[in-house]
RNA sequence: GCCCCGUUGGUGCAGCGGCCUAGCACGCCAGCCUUUCAAGCUGGAGAUCACGGGUUCGAAUCCCGUACGGGGUACCA
């Protein structure tokens, strides 16, 4: 394979079905395009393929573009923002008879034909096939019908099809950019429909007659596309025209090896958007997916993937998606994110109805949310709002739910504790500076005097301000608890610890 | 059934005939750091490169076959 700058201008597009959400595999063709085309300083363009009007789905053409505009891929040609071979949609294209006119010109030149075939013949022919193990496919009935015969049936309220001619005998061979060349038997393939009966083009007429008239360079689009694609070479031929240069992108599979569905949990683009991964992240790991920089770099920004992106570094084997990876490719992000930012984020997230609990007035604090944000940065993954409750819940709530045996750390009893808890508490009025440094100072011959291990006084403490054993660092959250509050719950342990020692605890 | 594509540790990739005693990353395990959890650092386990034949002085890399996986086989895209 060449370079690619040598090609002229690359103009390659993302042509989504709206016939459901946007999946990511479809993301990441679309992505590989997009990048392919700023590499080269040439054009993406969008078009939008909706010419199964059965399977269409409301709204899921305004999803695709919003996922599109989330993961920053903006098109210079498309919905929204025109271009020159306007309208990018193929119904209203239909409408202005692009299709009919090119069915018509290949009917013309005999590489094409009308068929009047009920789709129960279809049915019946396909069934004996079947059952006498042939390969399945139109049987050419109408392929040699008379003009007149056919005008006849039409009039008599038939409806109609167009059917390519497909070639009896020869090979039809293409050459993928990363496949090399394929060859394929055509007296395999039969008579597809080129036009159906409600006046609609197939995907197989509509998109090469949209990729000649729009220029279109390169086609990058996922494997499952390979077996048609001898079928378009042979309709370029029927039109005399020049095919792009095909590239197939290996698939997306699932964990179990088949290819990525529903099935496999979430695997809509815009949901991972509403699970809390970030549009970088979602970038990142969609690029890495069957391409490589051919270097061992892996965290990259937008910039430096297209930089690197070459289609020599492209992988046909499929390649299946990690969730487990992307977790921690989101982290990596999250990390990098300015405290600021991160707060920003994080509200809205923590004032929704399923973040923190209702008890807790909103709106939040923007200050002191973000005074918190540095104690979770690096423990956080994805932005999800139960996990972030749980995180940060005590930091708002007046009163913590705690539970007395928590408190009580290895090799200490009740009595023990409680002691070493008024001890801390005093400690804590009486510090001088309220700042992290100091108190871990404080508090660390505070540990001597008592003769306590960091572990157990620090132990008893994280449990006492926070009701969780499992927190940021003690002396981080007492500054951002306060000192009022943090004595408060300091006492109110050591209280429930020395009042309540032979009292059943309360079970939270 | 038929046609097509693919096959490197659990996962994502590197490797393009000798530099491979197969590299990187995620995950896993251990240690360090340490007040817990993370993060970070260091180390470790884990692949006879699906299998069998060739070609070659030499193959993960080229060819053929088999197995397995996937895709297609529509008036779906």
């Amino acid at each position: 394979m060449s370079d690619t700058s040598t090609l002229g201008p690359v103009r390659v597009r993302y042509a989504p079905s709206p016939t459901g959400d946007p999946h990511v595999g479809n993301l990441r063709t679309a992505l590989l395009n997009w990048v392919f085309a700023r590499h080269a300083g040439g054009q993406f363009i969008v078009r939008i393929e909706d010419t199964d009007r059965e399977r269409m789905v409301d709204g899921a053409e305004d999803r695709i573009l919003e996922a599109l505009k989330w993961l920053g891929l903006d098109w210079d040609e498309g919905p929204g923002v025109g271009g020159p071979y306007a309208p990018y949609v193929q119904s209203e294209r239909k409408a202005l008879g692009v299709y009919a006119e090119a069915a018509r010109q290949l009917i013309d030149n005999g590489h094409a034909y009308e068929c009047t075939c009920t789709p129960e013949r279809l049915d019946q022919v396909r069934q004996q096939q079947r059952a006498k193990k042939k390969p399945t496919g139109y049987d050419g009935y109408c392929r040699n019908k008379s003009a007149d015969e056919l005008a006849a049936e039409k009039a008599g309220g038939l409806a109609s099809v167009v059917r390519f001619k497909v070639p009896l005998e020869g090979e039809v061979v293409f050459n993928d950019v990363l496949r090399g060349p394929l060859t394929f038997d055509p007296s395999l393939l039969q008579d597809f429909v080129i036009l159906k009966s409600d006046g609609y083009p197939t995907y197989h007429l509509a998109h090469i007659v949209d990729d000649h008239e729009m220029g279109i360079t390169h086609v990058l689009r996922s494997e499952e596309w390979i077996s048609s694609t001898p079928r378009h070479m042979m309709m370029y031929e029927g039109f005399g025209w020049e095919p792009p240069a095909f590239v197939h992108l290996s698939i997306l599979l699932g964990p179990d090896r088949s290819k990525l569905s529903k099935r496999h949990g979430d695997t809509a683009l815009l949901e991972f958007r509403d699970k809390g991964f970030l549009p970088g992240t979602m970038f990142n790991f969609l690029s890495l997916l069957g391409w490589s920089a051919g270097d061992d770099e892996e965290v990259m920004t937008r910039e430096q993937i297209v930089e690197k992106f070459s289609l020599d570094g492209l992988n046909s084997a499929p390649s299946i998606f990690d969730i487990t990876k992307l977790e921690w490719m989101n982290g990596v992000y999250l990390r990098q994110l300015p405290v600021e930012t991160l707060a920003e984020m994080l509200i809205p997230e923590l004032e929704a109805r399923d973040g923190l609990p209702e008890s807790i007035a909103r709106p939040l604090d923007r200050d002191y949310v973000t005074s918190l944000v540095p104690l979770v940065h690096e423990r956080l993954k994805v932005v999800d709002r139960a996990e972030l409750s749980e995180m940060l819940s005590y930091f708002f709530q007046d009163e913590i739910d705690l539970d007395p045996a928590e408190v009580v750390q290895k090799g200490m009893d009740e009595a023990v504790t409680a002691s070493a808890l008024e001890s801390a508490a005093l400690a804590l009025e009486s510090a001088e500076s309220f700042e992290a440094e100091p108190l871990e100072e404080q508090f660390r011959a505070l540990c001597v005097e008592l003769d306590l291990k960091p572990r157990q006084l620090f132990g008893a403490l994280r449990v006492s301000l926070t009701a969780r054993k499992v927190a940021p660092p003690l002396f981080d959250t007492m500054v951002a608890l306060g000192r009022g509050r943090s004595v408060d719950r300091v006492r109110r342990a050591a209280a429930l610890l020395s009042g309540a020692g032979t009292r059943e605890r309360t079970v939270s």
